[in-house]
DNA sequence: CAAGAGATCATCT
DNA sequence: GATGATCTCTTGA
């Protein structure tokens, strides 16, 4: 089933941690990709340096301040556009960015599964742009998320967060979540 | 195989 | 006018 907005309002870390395993849905047209999350990172509230809106709110991240479960995407380097989805209460800004999905080809979730590792290349490959920032996944019939078997929390793998090491100490937190065996 | 540079633009100063 | 939550290709050992 389709996940509650109660879910993403709680704890940022305690959101990413529980969406790997979970399936995120992509409808585009009568053509539906069906993946699951297989990477995260979280990005929790304005003292984060390495969150965009610890600066303060402005035009870009003013979607962090949304309510929960609604998507914030935005382009890097020109070239590259990154998928978050906004967690906690409205007026915080905090945020799970989706490094990595694995697209189930077929009901078995075993083989035959193409895996896409990198902010980047997930929204590449699900068609991601701007028009969907600001989207509200507990209503969107272009995107959204489904609850999934969910891997074991014993085999979640933490590490540092790429990319942010102009953040000083935050930089060191470990808020990137994979399950273990991706390592 | 590791390391480095280029691509390219919305956003903020 | 500078820069970034990245990726890919090219270079060179």
């Amino acid at each position: 089933m389709r996940l509650p907005r109660t879910f993403f309002e709680q704890k940022t870390l305690k959101v990413a941690k529980q969406l790997l395993g979970c399936f995120l849905i992509r409808q585009i047209g009568k053509k539906k990709i069906i993946s699951r999350i297989i990477e995260t990172e979280a990005y929790c509230g304005p003292k984060d340096l390495a969150n965009h809106a610890s600066k303060g709110r402005t035009q870009r991240t003013s979607t962090m301040f949304k309510k929960a479960g609604h998507a914030y995407v935005y382009l890097i380097y020109g070239m590259y556009h990154c998928f978050n989805i906004v967690t906690e209460k409205e007026d915080y800004p905090a945020a799970v960015l989706i490094r990595g999905i694995e697209i189930t080809k077929n009901l078995k979730l075993k083989t035959n599964n193409l895996k896409i590792l990198g902010p980047g290349k997930v929204c590449r490959e699900l068609k991601i742009d701007k028009n969907l920032n600001g989207v509200d996944l507990i209503k969107s019939k272009e995107l959204w998320v489904k609850s999934g078997v969910g891997f074991s929390p014993f085999k979640i793998k933490s590490m540092p967060r790429v990319g942010v090491d102009y953040a000083g100490k935050w930089a060191k937190k470990k808020w990137r979540f994979t399950p273990h065996h991706f390592c």
